[in-house]
RNA sequence: GGGGAGAUACCAAAGUGGCCAACUGGGGCAGACUGUAAAUCUGCUGGCUUAUGCCUUCGUAGGUCCGAAUCCUGCUCUCCCCA
């Protein structure tokens, strides 16, 4: 994998570049729809490359572990073949689900012990079966198995919890130096940064990442209960420390607003449930605000669905059409919020391309944060 | 014609003397959702007003009682069974 800078901001941290990896190339700032057990939920593969654009999808190692399980990834020989997708992927660890499924854990110096959601069986993850696990799925990027310490731990806490991801890392590293791709094609890996909104920290987890100089970083624990703005400081003590030659991810995040503002800072990468899991609940994300597509006020609004929209849904269907379907409970309600969203955020990240290349990316995002924070 | 059952808020359906403005579903209205245990979850849903407040409600008209959706009587309507 390889990353170089194309652009710079003037005004901003706001750059643009491109990720090379053996599936295709990536053009930053981007944003990576989510497909947790191997689908972008409700989505085809053909609409994520022809209509969303989708340059890199994710998957997840915890649910792809738990099923369809190593065998069958193994057989299928990897998850590209597996889900049919033939551009790059990036997968999570499992250490967000370690963090969300709080209540079933158990966190040692060895790894993580947890019960499965499915069926309540035991499970273990080290470092070391993480790396291969990730190995067999197969993924483009794996990222480093790490406890994400919740936004509003007291400093202790996020201490300790720093020192356990530290630890997995270097274990991590190892095994990742020692072991090779499965299928032909490369791997990369990204540590991730955490410490939680504590500056000291977070500097601290950065210099101990920075010195394993992998393919990228990934900035982790954010946007997990913490204000806002915490995040952005959190953003903006960071990625100045980070390498211009590396991408910067930013984990889970976020919002369309968050986007903009994370890119403001420097940020590379981002993925985010929302446009899908949103999108399914019925709201839609615009250029000119959010939209409940649930509400009444769009019973009889026979306009097409979003005007500035990229994605042919945008101008297939109409609002009224949109909210019936949602009322009615129709899955296809569900496909249509969920294309629309992904090529809204794939389209957020396009322009903000534009502008940076054109320089006047920060004065374009001001205006752009309030747009589409307001709602419609 | 004879016998029986029942009428509760938008719908369905509990409640059979005070804890009932009335359980629960559905529907409706609104909200939440950030490395997906989510096609999920939450709130509200008689009116006024927002308070441990008042007013009007349980087919309809009366009655009993300190007190009725709940008991009694008349009326109206619906459903079932037998001829």
């Amino acid at each position: 994998m390889k990353f170089v800078q194309t652009a710079k901001d003037s005004q901003s941290d706001a750059r643009c570049g491109v990720i090379s990896t053996d599936h295709g190339e990536i053009k930053t700032p981007i944003f990576m729809p989510v497909g947790t057990v191997g689908s972008v939920k409700g989505v085809y593969h053909k609409s994520l490359k022809e209509d969303i654009n989708a340059e890199i999808i994710l998957g997840n190692t915890y649910h792809l572990y738990l099923r369809p399980g190593l065998e069958t990834l193994k057989a299928a020989g990897g998850l590209h073949k597996f889900e049919s997708w033939d551009r790059p992927i990036l997968t999570d660890s499992g250490g967000f689900q370690i963090f969300s499924l709080t209540p079933i854990r158990k966190l040692t110096p060895e790894g993580c012990t947890f019960a499965s959601h499915i069926d309540g069986s035991r499970h273990t993850f080290t470092p070391e079966n993480n790396v291969d696990t990730q190995r067999i799925i197969g993924a483009d990027i794996m990222m480093a198995l790490d406890e994400c310490c919740p936004g509003d731990a007291d400093y202790h806490y996020a201490e300790k919890s720093l020192l356990l991801t530290e630890s997995w890392l270097g274990r991590y590293v190892k095994r990742f130096n020692e072991t090779k791709p499965l299928y032909g094609y490369s791997q990369a890996m990204f540590p991730i940064i955490q410490g939680c909104v504590y500056p000291d920290l977070r500097k601290r987890s950065v210099e101990f990442s920075l010195k394993y100089d992998k393919d990228g970083y990934a900035i982790g624990g954010l946007a997990v209960g913490e204000p806002t703005e915490k995040m952005y400081e959190m953003l903006e003590l960071v990625c100045p420390l980070l390498p211009y030659d590396k991408p910067r991810y930013l984990m889970g995040v976020g919002t369309p607003a968050n986007i903009l503002e994370g890119i403001a800072r420097g940020v590379d990468m981002f993925d985010c449930v929302m446009p899908t899991r949103n999108g399914r609940n019925g709201m839609l994300f615009t250029w000119n605000g959010i939209m409940n597509m649930r509400n009444k006020k769009w019973e009889n609004d026979f306009s097409v669905l979003d005007p500035e929209g990229t994605s042919f849904v945008d101008k297939t269907y109409s609002r009224a059409y949109l909210r019936h379907l949602f009322v009615a409970k129709e899955m296809f309600a569900a496909m249509i919020a969920s294309e629309h969203n992904l090529a809204f955020y794939l389209d957020l990240v396009m322009q903000s391309r534009t502008h940076i290349q054109a320089g006047d990316f920060k004065e374009w995002k001001d205006r752009m944060v309030k747009k589409v924070s307001s709602r419609l």
